[in-house]
DNA sequence: CGAATCCATTGACGTTCGTCAATGGGTCTG
DNA sequence: CAGACCCATTGACGAACGTCAATGGATTCG
């Protein structure tokens, strides 16, 4: 392996090239999917052909009906997915805006 | 938008696709990114040419140097990076056998 | 109306995380 | 050897996180 020349006490070049601002962006994106919870409801949103209800997921998991709804909303503060609500349930999907960025990101999952 | 047709109290259908194993594997790729310092670095190295050193960080970053050995560390037990030392520095880059996997991820970002 | 169903919110708890100051271990130079 | 330089580890602290039990709101059925 080649390794650059360096000499004592030149440290550094600053080596950023991401805009903060972006990279703060993808940071939140990623954090949402951070979660073996979260991570299997995105990618079961993303596969599925119609919006699914929390129940679907709360009766999947081995968690309670509660934090099932807490990773849903943080999906949701995340703009990854969105809600529509009829009679008694929540239907969820993913959000139909994604941007292309985010989009990637998920498609490259799984 | 259509809504599927549900039956009160028929909660539900189990919506899991991927491997349990998959997704926790997954989630640590996404755990080690979803941090905005550590996913600059981790975008630095992947389009470095060169091996980078942890003083170029340190001096590019906002944060103290021990936290940018912490993070770096980080990086590598997600097997995202390795280090190769020489004389006084510690270079780093993204790991040369990333599965393909990980890889994509990557790359779709940014 | 009364009961059942689905869902979100609140409050609490232990765990993990990001950060730093202090320290120590290597490596090179004078 | 003595000092300067680069880096990792340790210990500590507040903040954020994942989880649950309890509660309440909304809707539907009998």
């Amino acid at each position: 392996m080649v390794l650059p020349e360096r000499e004592r006490g030149v440290c550094c070049p600053p080596t950023l090239k991401a805009r903060p601002e972006k990279i703060e962006q993808t940071t939140e994106i990623l954090k949402a999917l951070a979660d073996p919870t979260r991570l299997q409801m995105a990618l079961s949103l993303r596969d599925a052909k119609e919006p699914v209800c929390i129940c679907d997921f709360t009766a999947s998991f081995d968690i309670s009906q509660p934090t099932v709804s807490h990773h849903m909303s943080k999906l949701r503060e995340a703009g990854l997915v969105d809600v529509t609500k009829r009679g008694i349930w929540s239907f969820y999907r993913l959000a139909p805006d994604l941007p292309p960025a985010t989009r990637r990101i998920l498609d490259a999952i799984g």
